[in-house]
Formats: structure tokens, C-alpha cells, sequence
DNA sequence: TTTACAGTGAACCATATGGTTCACTATCAA
DNA sequence: TTGATAGTGAACCATATGGTTCACTGTAAA
């Protein structure tokens, strides 16, 4: 689907920045004023309040404008898709080094039996 | 870490292209050249190339080229970095909702009890 | 030995991104 | 009422991104 689609990708484009990141991580301890996030990310008002905003469009962060100030929280996605899409591709990856693993395996096998052979 | 960050940085924006990814879909599936990943996904071999590279960077491909033709297979990384760091947040999240998840139970609990009151 | 094919690199283009400044609005406090 | 404070939006800037074309190299095949 194209919905799903372009939904991974601003979601992952979300978390691609690092200070995108922080803010999460900073929400995932207590909620936070524009002010507050962009004195402790060193920031501009204006450039702290477009991070919130893509990160509201990713629909990983909520906020609510109450008086001046407005406050940013956690949104209600909880990165279920992308992690449905990460843990599927590391079923893909192992599925494809299984042979690769085997093939490690005997090897191991093969120069343990070698050195054996060599001793004697 | 700086490594770490921009460690995520470039995978997360690699995954964030739909076309990145389903070139790795692809590559999870079998092998393939530049030419082919190219036909696939409608564009020039340049641009492919491009992709291809990207993921190179990231360590999600790995590519060899014998004769003419370079061969892209699944790389090494398994997203274990991606995966713990979607992991952690959505505890964060968790942690964080738990609270208004037993809110929404209770609600829930409370509407069929009125529906139950209701019928009689 | 031509000729066709697979890939590569440079140059280019339009648009997106991450940031700023500046001017403005709205609200709180004295 | 007058400042100071919190946020917003527009304009701007440098750089990155996703794509192209075109000219080129190296390899395979006729």
C-alpha cells in the first residue's frame, strides 16, 4: 500500500536526526515546552518548533498550546510498524545467512578434524 | 557516542526510501546484479547505482563485482542497533502510557457494564 | 576486431532539509 | 498599560537528496 509506504518513510526520515532522537528520548522522561527542548538541544525557537513538527507529523509526539506556551509530549504511535518491518527483515537476514552459518559451522568442524589429522 | 549517532543516522535515513527498501525486500529474496535492481524498480542504472551505494554505506548490502556484472546480496548488519533502539522506546512509550492504558480498560469495562445495564 | 552490454563518474537539475534571522501575535505579569 | 515572554510564519541560506543525461571504461560475444 502507498499509505504504509510513505508512513515508514517519514517515520524513519523522523528518526534519521539525531536531535529528532533526543527529543523522544527527553519526552520518554517528562513532557517539555518548545522553549525547553530548544535551550536544551542549543537551538532556535523556530528551529526546535519545526523538529516538533515533524516528529507531530510522524505522529510520534502530541502537543497542546495552553496559554503561550505549548507543550510537547509523547504521541500515541509506538514505532509498531517500523518494528514489525525491522524484526521481518531480520527473519530475511538470518533465513539467508543460515546456509552461510552452516557452511561457517563445518568449516569450523573441518580444521578442528585438520589439526587433529596433523597431530598424529 | 558520535559513531553510534551517526551510525543511526545513516541507516535510518537508508531505510527511509521506499525504493532502498524494497531493494532490500528484493535482496532478502535472491541476489542481483545493478542491471536487474535497476529494471525493477523503473530507473537508470546510474540512479540504481546511487541506492545500491547508499545501502553499501550503511552495511545492509554487500556487492561484488566479477566480470562486468556487480552482484549485490543482503550485507552483514542485521539492524541489531535499529532494532534496540525502537525496542528501548517503545518501553519508554509503555511506560509512559500505562497509565492511560488503564484508563482506556477501565472505560472499556465501564461501557459494557452501562450496555449491560441497558439491555435490562 | 568490431559491436553490444554492464557499470561508473561527472555534471546537472529540482526539490527537500536543517538551520538561521526578523517581524509579528498573543499572553502573562507588574 | 507597558514590558517581557513563548511561539509562529515568512524569507533566506547552504547543503543534501533523488533523479537524470552523457561520455567513458572494461568485458563478453559474434
Amino acid at each position: 500500500m502507498v499509505h504504509y509506504q510513505t508512513r515508514l518513510d517519514t517515520t524513519f526520515a523522523a528518526l534519521s536526526d539525531v536531535t529528532r532522537r533526543g527529543v523522544l528520548e527527553q519526552l520518554g522522561g517528562s513532557e517539555a515546552s518548545i522553549t525547553d527542548l530548544a535551550q536544551r538541544f542549543h537551538m532556535t525557537l523556530t528551529g526546535m518548533k519545526k523538529h516538533v513538527s515533524i516528529l507531530e507529523q510522524a505522529g510520534l509526539v502530541t502537543t497542546q498550546k495552553v496559554g503561550r506556551v505549548r507543550t510537547c509530549k509523547l504521541g500515541l504511535r509506538r514505532l509498531e510498524e517500523e518494528a514489525a518491518w525491522i524484526e521481518r527483515h531480520r527473519q530475511l537476514w538470518s533465513a539467508r545467512f543460515d546456509a552461510l552459518d552452516e557452511l561457517v559451522e563445518h568449516l569450523k568442524c573441518k580444521e578442528k578434524a585438520d589439526a587433529r589429522t596433523k597431530k598424529r
